[in-house]
DNA sequence: TGCTACGGTGTGGTCAGACCACACGACGAG
DNA sequence: CTCGTCGTGTGGTCTGACCACACCGTAGCA
């Protein structure tokens, strides 16, 4: 019952304890890693992959050449994190997107309620611009859909909640593809996003006069909706 | 601007798309490390690092050795992947957590309304199981909580959505150590144990009949009140 | 005095090669 | 027919080497 630790481990949880217990924070630079495998009696290849991991999930940003900005820099960057992982877990089949979409609907409904709650119209401005930007007739459905999802973000980041703007933009990122692929079902662009952008409008609204069940129930419906109608 | 493409993400970029397009799927075996390398074009180590994050985020599970259960293997561990990463998020400071148990709320809430609605009892059987250990009076603290554990991933898992399940998991262990150290703010943890336990049976009770409100209720109380009693 | 060009230096990025532990599976001995 | 053994291919790890890069001190020049 050995159960060797593997080297890769091994400095994986040294680099979670650090940050842990403070040692490290965002900013703060990792050893080189020379000198982490020098101290930690493992390899450098070892290190890398540890450090590696680090970098795609979003904790570190690794940077060559010499000077305050090289090396490995704490940033916290969750939600790309979140989009790889939640891209890659669809893509091996592990995730349905049935189950992705309930998961967005579940957050945003409660995105919505928590500002509708709060009442506090400032910070909605990021959000009023782009359904402005929306109302452009002009625009491809390909520009609509990316306005589209900054718009849900900007909710999820008037709120405040890191955790739930990183998990929102890792759940529309996992879909991208197949909702690029839905816009070929989408029969009358036009009347489509006419009417995604009228549920823009009147979730906005709800949440901006505090109807928070109003607010509730549109992003559902809006959800549901359009998922329902590229569905194949 | 060449943004020359680093020789592990064009091993990763090649294995998500390979998993997009069906040529992987879960069960699969990788293609072992050095031909993957000689394919590729690219070091066996650059390679590795890919393999590392996939391992990391729970899509593939590597064994040594020989035979079918040796090598990289696809096997869809979401909720592991979710765990590592929202546990590494939490410890660099990127997820506050209140933000962690805000979203777990919204995600709890879900799960609960979705069962009330759907009425399959059936699927409830394994968190009535956990419901009765729970009520064991002779119960440690940490063997509840973990069995609280259990309780929860139990409702998420009736859902059978598996996005939920692995979000709702990985926030638990994100939060696991400060759960673990508010303990010790609780004076009286029978009279608490008794109280969660009262609350779990409510929750499961409204549930089991259908009163979904209810249910979202004694669940988002459920967790405020104990994040409450244990914050510092 | 000031500025410019240049090389030193240390960082991550990558590769090649070597060796290890391991587990399966074929094959030979009994 | 059974059992032990050894070949073989897997991931795991280390070492050493080289590269590209970005900073920064410094020497040289104006």
């Amino acid at each position: 019952m050995a159960e060797t630790t593997r080297a890769w481990r091994t400095v994986l949880d040294h680099l979670e304890r650090e940050l842990g217990e403070g040692r490290l924070g965002p900013g703060d630079r990792l050893p080189g890693e020379r000198e982490l495998a020098a101290r930690l009696g493992v390899g450098r290849s070892s290190v890398r992959e540890a450090v590696r991991v680090l970098d795609v999930m979003g904790v570190v940003r690794t940077a060559t050449g010499s000077g305050p900005s090289a090396g490995a820099i704490i940033v916290a960057r969750p939600g790309a994190g979140m989009s790889t992982m939640l891209r890659l877990q669809t893509a091996a089949q592990a995730f349905g997107v049935d189950d992705v979409v309930a998961t967005r609907v579940a957050l945003e409904v409660a995105v919505v309620g928590t500002l509708a709650a709060a009442y506090d119209d400032t910070h909605l401005a990021p959000a009023r611009e782009l359904l402005v930007a929306m109302g452009d007739d002009a625009l491809a459905p390909e520009e609509f859909l990316a306005l589209d999802a900054r718009f849900h973000l900007a909710l999820a980041e008037a709120t405040g909640n890191q955790v739930m703007l990183a998990v929102m933009a890792g759940l529309r990122t996992a879909i991208e593809d197949y909702v690029r692929l839905g816009l070929a079902r989408i029969d009358d662009w036009s009347a489509t996003g006419a009417r995604l952008h009228a549920e823009h409008t009147a979730l906005l609204d709800a949440v901006a006069s505090g109807r928070a069940d109003a607010a509730r129930t549109c992003v559902a419906d809006h959800i549901h909706g359009y998922f329902a109608q590229i569905r194949p």
